[in-house]
Parts: C-alpha cells; structure tokens; sequence
DNA sequence: CTGAAAGCGCTTACAG
DNA sequence: CTGAAAGCGCTTACAG
C-alpha cells in the first residue's frame, strides 16, 4: 500500500524523492526508475516528463535506498595508517610537526585510486587508523559495511582478521602481502632497490651502507631491506643493520635515527639508503644537525620519488614507483572483484626505477 | 510478511545480516537492533545471546539499510579541485609532474576533516573535479545524495547551484565565501597578509612588490592580492599585477608565471609574494633558471606553511594557516548543521601567522 | 523486556 | 510501454 504523500517530501531534508518526482511529471515511480537508469523502453513523452520534473525538482536518487535494491553502493573504502598520534602536545615549531599528518606517498595512492574510481562512478570513502586503535577491527568492518570493497594500505590488519574481511566483501591490499583471499598491489621492490645497491656499491664505490627502515612490519621496507643486503653482501661491502636502524617512514624518525646513532658512538656508513623519501628526509636533516655533509660524507637515498625530492637542498637520489598507477591498479582490480571476476593474479607487481641526482654523490665533482 | 530465511544470506556477498543474527541468537531481529544502538531495555541474558552471536559471524549492520531507515549516513562527502588532466601526454620527467596531482594543502585539510569525523563516527567520501568538468554539477548532487553533508573546497559550485544544492543538504565551504545557505570556514587572509606585506615593506625595505595569484576565482587569493596591493600603496612602493601575474596555487604555474614575465621584458621586482607555497617553489625554482638568485635579488614569499617550506633549498617565508584546525572546524560546523543546528556564525575565521623563515632576504647576513 | 509490523526510498520482476 | 507490488536490511513506534 502507497504512503499517502502530501505537497511535501517525506524526509525533512528537503532532498526530493522519487515520489515526488513522479508526481511531478504524472507517471509511477517505476517509470521514474526505469528512465533514468534503462533509459529504453520508454515512450519518448514519458521520458520527457520525467526528464522535466528530475531537473525542475532538482532530484538525484538516494544512495542508501539505491544500495538497497540490490545495487552497488558505488563506493570503495580506503584504509590507511595514522601512525603518530597529534594533538595539543605538538610543539608546531617542530621541523616534522606537520609532516607527520602527510604521508605524501599515501595522499599520491589515495589520489590513483579515486581517480580511476570516478571513472566507474564510484567514490572513495576514507578512513585512517591509529597503529594502536584497538578498536580497529570493528572500524574496518563498519567501513566495509559502507562500501563495496576496501582496499587497504600496508599492512593493516592481522591475517586472521583479515580472512574473515575477505569473506563479507573484496579485498585489495596495497604494498602488502597477496594471500589466497585477497589480491596486492605493490612496486617491485627488489628490482628497484638492486639498481640502487648497485649504483652505490658500483658507480660510487661505497664500501660501507646502512639501510633505515619504515615500520617494523611492512613488507615493502622488509624487501627493500633484504635486497639491500644482499647486494651489499655480494659486493663485500659492510652492511649496518639492527634495532638503532627502525624508522617509521617519517622524517621525523629518520632524524631520530641518526641522533641513536651519534649517541650510540657508531661510524657512519659511507652511505644511507632509506626507506622512503620522508625518512631520507630526516636522515640528511639529521646528519647536517650533527655537522656531517650530505653527500660528500655520507651519501643518502630514497625510495618512492615523491614529489619534494627533487626541491630539497640536496635533490633525492631515490627508486621511483608509480605511485599513480599504484592506486588505480589497485581500484580497478577490486572493481573487477566486486563485480564477481574472479581476479587473474594475486600479486601484482609494478615496475620501479632508479633515479639519479645528488644526495648520491653524483654531480659532485659538476 | 517475512520472507523464509535458508541457512544462508540473502545477499550473495557473504556478509551476515540482522536476520542470521538474530537467528543464531534465537531473538527477534528487534532484540539484535536494539541491543546493538540503545544497549538498554534489555534483558542481560538477550543481551549476551546477542553480543555472542554478533562477534561469532562478524556481523555489523549494512550502511545503506541502516542510513534508509532513519539513521544518518554517517558520511560527509568532500569535494576539492583536480585542475590539471593528468594522463598519457605528461612528461613524467619534467620537475612538476606529480605535484600537479598533489595540492598539499588539500591533502592536510582533508586529513584534518577526517579526524575530526573520526570522533563522531563519520567517515568522508572524497571526490576530486575537473575544473572543465561540464557534468560536475549532476556527479556533485550524486556525492551529496551518498552523504549527510558536504564540504566544499574554494569556489568549486555557482553560486545559484550552490544554493539548490544547499536546499537539500548542509554544505559548509573551505576557502570559500559565506552565503545566507551556506557556512564558510577560512584563515585570516588580511591580517596573514598584511604581516607579511609589512615585513617586507617595513623591515626589509623593498619598494617594489609582485604578486602570483591563484585560481582566478579564489576567494582566498583573491582576498591576498587586496590586503598586499593596499599595504603597498600605503607605503608608496609599487605593486606588480595584471594578466601576466595569474597562477594556479601549483608550482608549474609558478614557474610558468616568471617565464611570461620574462618573455615580457618586465623589469622584475624586488619581492615577489605567492598565492601559497607551491606557487612560490614554482617561482623560485623560475627565477633561480633565468639565473636570477633568491632571496638577493628577488625574495620570493608564499603562504599557509606547508611542510615542504622549512625544507627548501632556500627556506621558506610564508603564512602559516592553521590547516588541520580549517579542515576539523569545517567538520564540526556541518555535523552541527547535519543535526539540525542553525549555524551561529556563517563565516568563521581562523587566525593566521607570519613566518619568517629565509626566502624573504632574512639571514643572509649570517 | 520483547516480538510483529510498518516504513525508509529505491529497483525490478510480474502482469497487463 | 507502464503500473502495482515485493523486497533490499535495517530501526522504531506499537502492543503486549
């Protein structure tokens, strides 16, 4: 049985619905329905009706009803990490205060992916997470009961977790691990970083390297790190490593980095290859701190080639990833998911390439 | 009449829904909402039947069911300006590439929205347009339909449009301008401006200032090329400005801006001051190209003190704009607006303040 | 305290 | 080609 339906939508809001629409232009809600999403059969007049009153009444249908009849929600969820907590307590003068809210390299992904899901229609719906939200688990889920699928940065939630995820809707992980339910997305980290290891070990010479990582669990600092010592094993040079050597991405823990190192008393490797651009950042920043000369003392690079690592006083010699292509890989692979493909590959793999400038020590001598 | 309930979900997707809920527990799907939103009016035991069977099979309510029958979305959706076509027939070498695609300052009011939606359980839909986009105004109705609300970065709806649009939802706009239907959140442009038009005028002595704008229509740019014209009329130094002087808040518009002026013959002036601060890295990175060096022949200024800016090669002078708080505050207003509050003030701003860092000539002597 | 039922605004077979 | 009706998965008065 029809609602009676007075001059007034029914919602306060304000937002006309379909009723009103129909009214409008004199026809049933179904034709209403049916001319704007079939656009065929339908008499031409119909349609004009129609057509007439969306534009008079300036109606759009909702998207929770639409979702509910059997539709998608057009919508993908983004799930990426907050990891420092900011607040009141951040002294704003701090060199890093800011940048801790800017993982440029996540913005950049962020960006790929809506832009290739506008061209589906679809909208991205983001949410960060604190790495100790212990609620976590219970965000995500309530994302994903407002989306059509995630896709999730890094490594965000545990397997099992994860597992259970994968079962109620489609999952992409960027930078993170394939498993049998989920597909990933990442840069090819090995390929990357053995350009790199070699352009130090080879070109330059370095006999000595230490290698800054992001967070403890992420596979790409993981991959990059193994690479980099194999190469660095490989060519007999001295590899650093241990617990004075996490970082977490940010400048602000490449800074740090390098005062545990001063304080612990150590000899700088000749050279510094980190594990992103931002903490390269906060590695050279640190070592000028302590009066050591970026690159004629100890050479420094990156990983990602975002876009500041070219305007720094000593250009980023870094591994560039197609960040871009990255995060519209990634929506377009859950896109096909969600509409029942069963995806052909679960772990794909984009190239990288080294780029040379100057915190390598090339140019030096120019 | 309910419809026969098999073992399995309705829905093909694999997410349980209230009934299998309510099934395992062995209560009505009543009990299950109720004991999931009022958590009172419940017996202990229909309560711990509930809870169980919940965690058991994962469940969370489905977005769109929830938001149709009365509850909100729970979602605001944002929308911000893409300026630049990115694609195929970029030269991903030339050196402002991917800073097209990455307006930091968008990224930090967003991730401020975010946070702030954090707190009261909203998550933000975010859509980026084209400027040239001729069907924004259907895809901006659509966004709107999936939200509760919508934020608005700068001058991206006409003003008629706007006011339809804001006749079914709350809108509050960044950068933008207040109207009777709509709340405009934004920094203090003048006072920002004429600190830092007084640094250069007064303790710098410069006599002759330009000013790079932003989009055409930026209330914001527009807003700093006023306070910077009058301060410099008011001190008898001359103020640059015309067709040539029009940027875009990115940095390849910077640069593009000193290369038309130096086409032009234009002798340059002594400072230059910038719409924000990729406009002023675009524009020094110009001038430093035409072998023209910053800050000892012409300083160069920018504004809102993105984190880039203390790690230039020439450390930036600016404005800083409390970035986080203009994306928090804009959220705070709607969800007021969202709950039916009638905003007491419909255009908040937010105190801004100038940074002496070395780009406008400081420090040179040291 | 709890269940049966109505209703949210759509879409889509199902009849005509 | 078009309308009446069922159904999507919830929430919330309404009775008990």
């Amino acid at each position: 049985m029809q609602p009676a339906r007075d001059g007034t939508s029914r919602t306060g809001s304000g937002a006309p619905t379909i009723y009103d629409v129909a009214r409008a232009a004199g026809v049933s809600i179904a034709s209403v329905s049916r001319v704007l999403n079939e656009a065929r059969n339908t008499r031409p007049e119909t349609r004009d009706k129609v057509i007439h009153a969306v534009a008079e009444l300036g109606f759009a249908p909702d998207g929770a009803a639409r979702a509910l009849s059997g539709r998608l929600k057009e919508v993908v969820g983004v799930i990426e990490r907050r990891p420092f907590p900011v607040g009141p307590g951040i002294d704003e003068d701090d060199a890093f205060a800011d940048e801790a809210e800017s993982l440029q390299f996540h913005d950049m992904i962020n960006r790929g992916i809506e832009m290739a899901a506008q061209g589906r229609g679809f909208d991205i719906l983001i949410r960060s997470v604190d790495v100790n939200d212990h609620d976590a688990g219970y965000r995500t889920l309530a994302l994903a009961r407002k989306s059509d699928g995630l896709i999730l940065h890094d490594r965000l939630v545990d397997p099992e977790p994860l597992r259970k995820l994968a079962a109620q809707v489609p999952i992409v992980t960027l930078a993170g691990v394939a498993t049998p339910e989920t597909v990933n997305v990442s840069g090819d980290n090995a390929s990357g970083m053995r350009a790199l290891a070699r352009h130090l070990l080879d070109d330059h010479g370095y006999r000595s390297i230490g290698y800054v990582g992001g967070y403890a669990d992420s596979p790409d600092s993981l991959a990059r790190h193994q690479t980099l010592a194999a190469e660095a094993a490989a060519s007999g040079a001295d590899f650093c490593s241990g617990p004075n050597w996490k970082g977490n991405y940010y400048a602000a823990g490449g800074a740090l980095v390098v005062d545990r190192l001063m304080a612990s008393g150590i000899t700088m490797p000749r050279a510094i290859a980190c594990a992103n651009d931002q903490t390269a950042l906060g590695v050279m920043n640190g070592l000028r701190r302590h009066g050591i000369d970026v690159p004629s003392r100890v050479a420094v690079t990156g990983f990602d080639d975002i876009a500041m690592a070219r305007h720094l006083r000593c250009q980023l010699t870094t591994v560039r990833q197609p960040i871009r292509d990255l995060g519209a890989t990634a929506f377009e692979v859950l896109y096909s998911m969600i509409n029942g493909d069963e995806p052909a590959e679960r772990d794909i793999v984009l190239p990288t390439r080294l780029v040379v400038r100057e915190s390598c020590g090339c140019g030096m001598g120019a």
